[in-house]
RNA sequence: GAUCUCGUAGCUCAGCUGGAUAGAGCAUCUGCCUUCUAAGCAGACGGUCAGGGGUUCGAAUCCCUUCGGGAUCACCA
């Protein structure tokens, strides 16, 4: 029972049953009652105002008087008394009230916490849908260019994508996760050119350096020369201008686009042997992040079909040729500008490509019912462009768009930039968070009994987490600070905390060799019940990050479930507790909290060791 | 210049469609390992929510304005 809907303004809400838990409803649904029928106030179960409590005041769910009393014309803090009390009478859950202010606190019975908690302990990963929509989502990240190695940004950008994928899934739909690869056009042909020139033939294989790495490096040997002849045209008399254009080495870029167009056999294959090696590269990188794609896209065999639409649309007269040959798309009365589509000499842009893509998925998957691009907000401006220009055409999909746009990662100086070296990478980052995880982990000394390659696995497996968390916990759409002189911590709200909250659970239900006392208990110390109430909130967590498409509410939330945890579990006993029915309750809690915290993590693509 | 965004503790970040005395982590300081893993727990310190107006029972949150960062407005991607 749920569907897409989209509103013009390009903000869209997945529509549930909106869910609440099993607290806040029955509350609610008691408040009305003594609201209509006590107090004749004719209210609808959704006006009422209800909130968790503040750990600072006896409760469990919250009632904000004011609007109420505003409405019968009462004292808040009187009224809520009459309302405390009339509820009393007839909510059979209701423990106690008390009112502060214009609130009314209501606590609810042990028992029906107790309640909810064995309910849910018999869910299978609870608050974890499965699939249960026939439409697809087409979720597309990554989007690298094929001249350099990928970099922090990216990493924002992959680590987002997949996690709003997972997110997706968690929620019960059916997810297509798709890769962009810009593989052709002047930026590829200038590491060509110089690969040509100076690279005496310089392969992967014989320098022993990652493709991607091999490529980028022939980039930045491009910019140099290009530099330098530029330089030595100007100090001859040239206008920068005019040097810009007459460097041999430019030149010969352009030349290579150019053949590269008219299929040229020796270009295509140069082409296909450096795009070869960025792919293995860049595979390695994937791998190591830990994450996957199920479709790849390539410009090179998009942007002829972009070339074909923006024709098509000339001639439906959705866009006009200027005197020069260019074509334009005129949305002026969109409130934008007006836009190239296509250059005067007939080649294809950023834009036209994206086009094509677009038309080219449609085909490819026309049960898409809704669209994701997880790129940066730098390019906000271009995505209302390609979502107008689509919808001129016609695509009927064209409102199924959306733009998941998300802030920089800033580093202290301010935004990376190639040229000026500043670019974090985004293998030696990981590399890395990998060797201050071993180094800690040493230090630490718990690992006796595993091997070697274990060790490693559980190293890389705790340093990636430190680097998702950091960059996942931070709401996407803003900006970010990463600072590479402070590596990224290991202690308080990070990754690896959580992950040892975990391998605490797990530590704990390895020494179960006995059978699990099934009796109810009947009263809860404060660490159980907010260890209930925690864990109980969980799908309300997994539909509001989903419908912002922000997956740090997800991570937030591990990381204030697992500190509940250890407060439950450095003051309370476990396997020490006498009496048999508790201590099996609180094994239960153990285990679902171990669940929830997991599957938590693993939409954010982090996995949990067993033991650290 | 136009449009968009951001400004919360020394630093990095939370604060949901307006609700109680604005919260975490890091850093600094104090306690807690003969008891289930101390990558932890308990506590202290730390705020004119950039400034000023407005809307109202109530504003970090909404509106206006000033200041200060950032982004975009290319026949670049």
């Amino acid at each position: 029972m749920e569907w897409l809907f989209l509103f013009h303004t390009s903000i869209i809400y997945f529509c549930h049953m909106n869910y609440e838990s099993n607290a806040f409803h029955q509350t609610r649904v008691q408040l009305v009652k003594v609201l209509n029928a006590t107090f004749k106030l004719n209210v609808e179960e959704e006006e009422l105002q209800l909130q968790l409590t503040r750990k600072e005041f006896e409760g469990d769910v919250t009632l904000v008087i004011f609007p109420l009393a505003k409405k019968v014309g009462k004292n808040p803090e009187a009224f809520g008394a009459e309302i405390g009390s009339a509820l009393q009478n007839q909510f059979n859950e209701l423990e106690t009230f008390n009112v502060v202010k214009g609130f009314l606190n209501l606590k609810l019975k042990d028992s029906f916490w107790m309640n909810e908690f064995l309910s849910i302990h018999n869910q299978a990963n609870f608050g974890i849908q499965q699939q249960n929509s026939k439409e697809r989502i087409i979720v597309e990240y990554s989007s690298p260019n094929t001249n350099k190695p990928l970099h922090l940004g990216h990493l924002r950008n992959i680590f987002l994508g997949y996690s709003v994928s997972e997110l997706l899934k968690a929620n019960g739909h059916q997810v297509t996760k798709v890769q962009i690869i810009n593989d052709r056009g002047i930026h590829i042909c200038k590491s060509m050119m110089a690969w040509k020139l100076f690279g005496n033939g310089e392969s992967p294989e014989s320098s022993g350096l990652k493709g991607d790495k091999l490529v980028g490096k022939y980039y930045v040997v491009y910019d140099k020369q290009f530099k330098l002849e530029v330089e030595q045209l100007v100090a001859d008399g040239l206008s920068k201008e005019d040097a810009e254009l007459q460097s041999a080495i430019a030149q010969g870029a352009r030349e290579m686009l150019i053949k590269w167009e008219q299929k040229d056999e020796e270009t295509l294959a140069l082409w296909n042997k450096m795009n070869g090696w960025v792919y293995d590269g860049f595979q390695v990188t994937y791998d190591t992040m830990g994450v996957d794609f199920d479709k790849l896209y390539y410009e090179s065999d998009t942007y002829l079909l972009g070339k074909e639409w923006v024709m098509k649309g000339l001639d439906r007269g959705v866009f006009f040729r200027k005197d020069d040959g260019s074509i334009w798309i005129d949305l002026t009365d969109e409130g934008l500008d007006q836009k190239v589509l296509l250059r005067r000499d007939g080649t294809a842009m950023y834009i036209t490509q994206d086009i094509g893509t677009a038309m080219l998925r449609f085909e490819d998957f026309p049960d898409t019912s809704f669209q994701i691009y997880t790129v940066g907000n730098e390019q906000d401006y271009h995505f209302k462009v390609l979502f107008k220009v689509l919808k001129k055409l016609g695509v009927a999909q064209a409102e199924r768009c959306f733009h998941l746009s998300y802030g920089m990662v800033e580093l202290p100086e301010g935004k990376m930039k190639s040229r000026e070296g500043t670019v974090v990478d985004a293998d030696d980052l990981m590399n890395e968070m990998n060797q201050v995880a071993r180094q800690v982990s040493e230090e630490q000394g718990k690992l006796e009994g595993l091997s070697s390659e274990e060790r490693e696995a559980l190293h890389k497996m705790i340093g990636m987490s430190a680097l998702k968390y950091f960059l996942l916990r931070v709401d996407p759409k803003k900006n970010m600070l990463f600072d590479p002189k402070e590596s990224i911590d290991f202690n308080g709200n990070t990754g690896p905390f959580i992950q040892y909250g975990y391998v605490r659970t797990q530590a704990i239900l390895r020494k179960v060799d006995f059978e699990i006392d099934q009796n109810p208990i009947h009263d809860l110390s404060p660490e159980e019940r907010d260890l209930i109430q925690k864990i109980v909130e969980f799908p309300q967590v997994l539909q509001d990050a989903q419908k912002g498409f922000n997956p740090s509410l997800v991570a937030v939330y591990a990381y204030d479930l697992v500190r509940e945890f250890n407060t439950f579990y450095q003051n309370m006993s476990i396997l020490r507790e006498p009496d048999a029915a508790k201590k099996g309750f609180r094994l239960k809690l153990t285990e679902k909290v171990g669940e929830v915290v997991k599957n938590a993590m693993g939409i954010l693509g982090i996995q949990m060791p067993n033991r650290m």
